[in-house]
DNA sequence: AACTATTAATAAAA
DNA sequence: TTTTTATTAATAGTT
């Protein structure tokens, strides 16, 4: 875009590829922070170098500003109900996706009001509409400092379960090894029935079925 | 940039915001797409409009970028895994107690002044010592975001590895546990020890320990 | 990094 | 909205 226009594809040249990168990852970087600030948008820019580097900016925070999106996306491919296995989660991000939802059509009313209807309306029906959003937001953070702790103590909890199953593991796992090696010193000969094998991968397999599924169905519980 | 050099701050009139946000979007989302044409990068560029619409780009998928992204944040905040996360959860709990006494001790200052004194201050120290005000809260309620999300990825990414470390380890038990039977199987002239009868029956117990009713119900169908 | 010669982006107007 | 136009901003190649 100057000295000579170029085309818009890889540039071969490591250097000047290097350069060019940084440059113009400057200017990428003003062009967001201005429009985010010239027209009050909520931006986010992920930028990795070749190199695997990592450059970030965002108005405000790069996390909420991701669940944000998640919960956006969302929302669009709400007619797909494939996965519904996560039913828990599924449902508690419903809840959020409504909220947020009821939150943005609401402040939409409030946009479509003009300057002149406000003026119209009078301080009275102002400090009413003013109590009206307050509570909205108020309850909006309420239900999200909810749905934030019970993720976090289900987490938790989830946790401890793992931790002492893992413990009771290693404890039989060194059980299993001291016995092993007492017996094998008193062994003469070898052979196996294909029975007991496969009565051991079922008590193994119904272990994992009920790890996989019915856990965070019963932790699921914790979000009506 | 043109016609008249502008400032960068919130434009005003709404019409014009408007017209400015869409053009300078799609100028923002095609520098994104050159420069990550030209160098090689992976981009992403997420924009809320100030009425919630979303725009994004994506040089590749948006979704594996975030987890990207989301990996080299948790390499950045937490190298060592447990000791080092909780410090960062320390520090930022203590932030947002710190924050939360600053916030406080405002309001009380605030509820000091009378009726008179607010008077006198005029709108537009009132309107100053708004901002001041919207501006804690709002820095208050983007770090508890950030805490909460931190926390809670942080604790899924601990549950997987919980999750995997179980599964090895259920897996070192069945091979014991085979292998034992085996053994014991072929003894020549001993029986079972008491020992590894003791063993056996607890390696049984442990594992119906984990499982309820509804396990139960699947050890049923494992042994007709 | 710094410097231009150019091209690209865009504010205001239509 | 989109197009036009007058300017400013960004930047490719060079030093």
């Amino acid at each position: 875009m100057v000295r000579q226009k170029i085309q818009i594809k890889k540039i071969d040249n490591l250097t000047a590829r290097q350069v060019t990168f940084s440059k113009r990852r400057r200017g990428l970087f003003k062009k967001a922070q201005e429009l985010s600030t010239l027209c009050d948008a909520d931006i986010g820019l992920i930028v990795f170098s070749a190199t695997g580097k990592l450059f970030e900016y965002s108005s405000s925070s790069m996390v909420q500003l991701i669940e944000k999106h998640k919960m956006q996306s969302e929302r669009e491919n709400m007619d797909s109900p494939d996965q519904l296995q996560y039913s828990n989660l599924h449902s508690e991000k419903k809840t959020c996706t409504m909220l947020s939802r009821e939150f943005v059509e609401k402040n939409r009313e409030l946009r479509t009001l003009n300057g002149e209807e406000l003026q119209a309306l009078g301080l009275e029906e102002l400090m009413k509409l003013e109590k009206i959003v307050e509570g909205g937001i108020s309850r909006v953070l309420k239900i999200k400092g909810d749905k934030f702790m019970r993720e976090i103590s289900s987490l938790k909890k989830k946790e401890a379960q793992l931790q002492e199953q893992n413990s009771q593991l290693k404890q039989q796992s060194e059980q299993a090894r001291v016995l092993n090696e007492f017996e094998g010193q008193n062994a003469t000969e070898q052979g196996q029935s294909a029975d007991s094998i496969t009565n051991n991968r079922s008590l193994v397999n119904s272990q994992q079925d009920y790890n996989d599924s019915d856990t965070s169905l019963k932790l699921g519980l914790a979000f009506p």
